[in-house]
DNA sequence: AATGAATGAGAGTTCATTCAT
DNA sequence: TATGAATGAACTCTCATTCAT
């Protein structure tokens, strides 16, 4: 019940096709963090081509002997984020020994690396415009794996019978607005995890709301 | 207990200190409704003053008569938008006979909001870059009216003793995805609200968290 | 028999449409003849816009208010060009009191034309590339000139029965390398003109290839 | 008098003094192939090294190991063409037993060359700006062939006296646009050639002009 | 002999904003 | 109150060329 696993990402290649050296590997690498960076930074606009090759440490004509062009990483980055935020809920999903505590760390998972990742959010927010097919595909992919792990806990009697779909949805409404108001608004330095006493209202919140018979 | 009651400020009608003269409102007008339209549909950055004052059917220069510049527009369309949807809630709340159905109706105002005035969700989810603290400004207050709700339904047993902070923006959350998916998402001609056995699902899980007596 | 005669052509409007002030016409002017003499010295890749505008004594945003981009403007040069070739032409044979004496003037008219204004050459050389259509149609225009002329000098038995589009096209090979050789590659200062004794033999060259009865 | 002969220079086969394996001759001829294409297919600006080296299937860097730049390649290829050409009119004069024959053929020649290689024409004409010497020297070379071919058959009486540096560019001229009208404009697949009765009726022409005794 | 990653200047174009009218 | 011509900085992207391997 891993409901998030991740298929395998293709190995990265160069603009024109070819594999990328070791030395390739890593400016490709080194470009992709700046970006990271400066979109969660500035925005998607704002975040230049001349900002993200400096961070980067390259020249600018460098830049697009690894990416298409500004959209294309852009999108790629979504991709990437996409993929890690679904294996770490995974990997938190798989620490647990029952369903239930599967569940729970799987949204704990969640929250860990939106806030080791802040740029998650800031990055998901800009694809309404930036990269529209993106975000659906993003928010889809999220959703899945909530409505088959919910699915599954109906069938076991688990949790009450009920949409999954609009359940999912709602899910990630919580995690997200919960996400956004406690870890990436709170000021301060340093990575910041949802505080304990809120994450324990909001999971008892959606335990009853699920109906879950624990 | 209309808990999103707007404050009864008078809508900005003057510039430079000179008050508006009527041709002057009217024209003012014209360029908000305009600057909705394309935000909603280009985005802040693609938005340009030139296609928002084309479409306003006034010249470049007379933009910079009414509004300050483009970012000031933003914020003040952001504000606008928020007055406007909690007011959606409120009417709605107010309609309500006991507080259950008020409540009910006031989320029902929300998707009615949204699914006339998408422009709400499209704008909103730019202001993370054009206008960080509009943005907070805008959650903060609906979040209020929540918190303020949920605390006088605790107060008189109608619901479960819980952290209201918490909750509000768990049911923020939850609106904004179900929304996002059932009405931003759902394409075809003309607005379109959510549909009823969606909206009966997502009331039943939100009445169920937050342990509703009935 | 002004065989050439040219279209009337449409007043100058800017890019969105409307048409121009006196001012701006005065600005457009000026962009197009730097344009003309910059694509006529560099050739069209390396008359850039700065260029350009510099050499019109605006800004770089400035051309955009009068053309669409580079291409455009590029177009637009070859069909004023054209056109101005072929009034040159027609007013030269309108002087000549018989059909032959035209035909002749005309031909002197495109001599003098390319003489002052050698950037006809160099502009429409290069539209090979640049803009190919605009290219052909710049050829088949002059071309149609001949062959109405051509046509009605067979009727009238002035010349021998030929196919007259076969016979254009060998006049305007014949023009087009005399004046080349002697006109565009003949260095010094100031306009020149094809030399007396090269425009008689070249004109003797024709006139018998014609089988003009005199 | 075959009036085009070709000087026998040897073609250049060496970099930096060195001379060229045969391997490396294979590849510099690769290239050159490629760069006729390109430059053909796309103008001397558009055909880039990326595009040429590609096609080649060489590396970038390779390219300089062969060439001192775009230029210089450029420069090159017009020579070869312009070597090509003359060789061309020269074989097919020879075929000839009579002088009036030879002639006929040396023009049959051209254009048989030109529909086979259609990048002549292309090429030649972005000499212009891509390199003005060469074209110079590329029309100088055919104009001298020609005067050469039209002073024998002056000093044998074959047509008439007249200045054979004008009727030279007059001959280049007609076949210049005649071939540029019905090969390089004709569309449809594969070379094709000047039609018959397109070639008689300009040669006819040719003839008169000439005062061919014949 | 060959590679291909890296460069950086320069291209065309857009756009918020100003200001003389 | 309104205009719209003008600005110029900033943008994304291309490309001939170099050089360490």
């Amino acid at each position: 019940m891993p409901a998030w696993q991740v298929e395998n990402e293709p190995p990265p290649t160069s603009t024109r096709g070819r594999p990328l050296s070791a030395k390739g590997e890593r400016t490709r690498r080194r470009l992709l963090d700046a970006a990271e960076e400066a979109f969660a930074e500035h925005g998607y606009h704002e975040a230049s081509i001349v900002k993200i090759t400096e961070a980067a440490g390259v020249a600018q004509g460098t830049f697009y002997l690894y990416f298409e062009g500004k959209q294309q990483l852009f999108d790629e980055l979504v991709a990437d984020l996409n993929r890690r935020v679904r294996r770490a809920m995974s990997e938190g999903a798989r620490q647990g020994r029952t369903r239930a505590e599967a569940e729970r760390l799987g949204f704990k998972g969640f929250f860990r690396f939106t806030a080791e990742h802040p740029a998650l959010y800031r990055i998901i927010r800009q694809a309404e415009f930036a990269s529209p097919g993106m975000l659906q595909r993003h928010y889809r992919a999220i959703a899945d794996g909530y409505v088959a792990g919910l699915r599954a806990a109906m069938d076991d009697g688990d949790i009450a019978r009920a949409d999954p779909e609009v359940l999912a949805w709602a899910l990630m409404g919580v995690g997200e607005l919960i996400g956004m108001r406690w870890i990436l608004w709170e000021d301060g330095p340093g990575p910041r995890e949802v505080p304990d006493h809120v994450f324990e209202e909001m999971y008892a919140f959606i335990l009853r709301g699920l109906g879950a018979s624990r």
